[in-house]
DNA sequence: TAGATTGTTAATCGATTAACAATC
DNA sequence: TAGATTGTTAATCGATTAACAATC
């Protein structure tokens, strides 16, 4: 029995390629303020440091977006990689731990242009609740679970000190959302029907500190 | 001929590997903290969510830091894993671009406790220079080069705005330093003795985004 | 048509997992 | 000694690279 061509093959679709999509989503739209209208794999390679053969297979994995002999159309493409992102849709979320680091997030240029709705800050300061960062009124912790729930946010930061990143993220599991950016430097316990990404920042730092040791 | 004890095998140390060891640093600290003194790859694995397997065979690509049937002294191996990383030394570093990200970096915490020297801070608006951000003057990104000479800093971060980055970056590896660590969205070229680390947050908000999506 | 470039299959490379001998 | 746990080799799994037919 044949497959249908729409069946979902098993392709790769690996955890590297996903990491990959949102730097093609942010080269075509470079491409696109460019004016550019058609790009082949090549050019969007020399543009990223990644191999041609590498982007066809990643975005191949999830259809044929390309034209034989021509190239990729950028606004095409680009809608496509924002449709498998789920960038093309708004989700709304929040930031819990208004520090130095939720400042900094709550004023990230980057979240609007993807797509992300700040709707919420919370923090647990009396000196802190009650004023705004970036237009968003900063909320006492405390009612954090009726104001997820009430503004329907699927997304929540964790940017609080790392003693008290579990209990904020129980709390907003609590309140029934989808996933959690955790910039915690600590293993957070979720259930797994919640998706969490870990931003580590002291990885980073620590990997340059070894290539530079190491000659 | 019998390789000596202390040649370097073949072994991985891959790029994975050396991601990982900065989270067998912190938890060793934390084990430390706790006052444990023992701890075996089991009880590693069980605080990271990594498998003992993987963390001997990360471990003991670079030594043998271990006891057979007793398991690793924390102290010793934080110190060998401190020691592998460069963290066991002082390194000085410098940030680009004093906006918001630029002071939540500042304050880092974590960077004192990694043995990072903030000595320098740079920025270009006239308002911004000549003000102290954790205790650190910011000076004319003008002056960049010699004051990267003068006080011997041997990292770099930038936290400019994307269309600046390059610019940095070239002004950066001219004066002479050994790594960078950027977080403008955008791909930097340097010379390949110059070690760099992409920061990319909007890449973890969208993978987030894309598991989100599909279900 | 000739040249260009995709999509896909096969080959290679690298990283993780399993198994177990060594040994504390 | 018996039990525990490392370090290492072998087996598996996954990701990248190479090659090329399909086709614009």
């Amino acid at each position: 029995m044949k497959q249908p061509a729409s069946a979902k093959n098993s392709n790769s679709k690996s955890k590297a390629t996903i990491d990959r999509l949102p730097l093609y989503f942010r080269t075509l739209r470079l491409a696109q303020d460019e004016g550019i209208d058609i790009i082949s794999s090549e050019e969007l390679g020399r543009r990223l440091g990644i191999t041609p053969e590498q982007i066809r297979k990643d975005l191949a994995s999830f259809g044929q977006f390309g034209k034989k002999g021509v190239g990729y159309y950028v606004n095409e493409l680009k809608r496509n990689v924002g449709d498998i992102l789920g960038l093309n849709r708004h989700w709304n979320i929040a930031i819990v731990g208004i520090g130095h680091l939720g400042v900094a997030l709550a004023n990230f240029q980057n979240f609007v242009t993807l797509g992300f709705n700040l709707v919420a800050l919370f923090d647990q300061d009396p000196n802190v609740i009650g004023t705004r960062v970036n237009h968003v009124k900063v909320e006492d912790t405390k009612n954090l679970k009726s104001i997820v729930k009430e503004r329907r946010i699927q997304i929540g930061i964790i940017a609080v000190p790392a003693a008290f990143a579990q209990e904020v993220a129980d709390q907003l599991v609590d309140a029934g959302l989808r996933g959690i950016w955790n910039f915690a430097p600590v293993k957070i316990e979720v259930p797994d029907t919640i998706k969490i990404v870990n931003e580590d920042l002291s990885i980073g730092l620590s990997s340059l500190s070894y290539h530079i040791t190491h000659e």
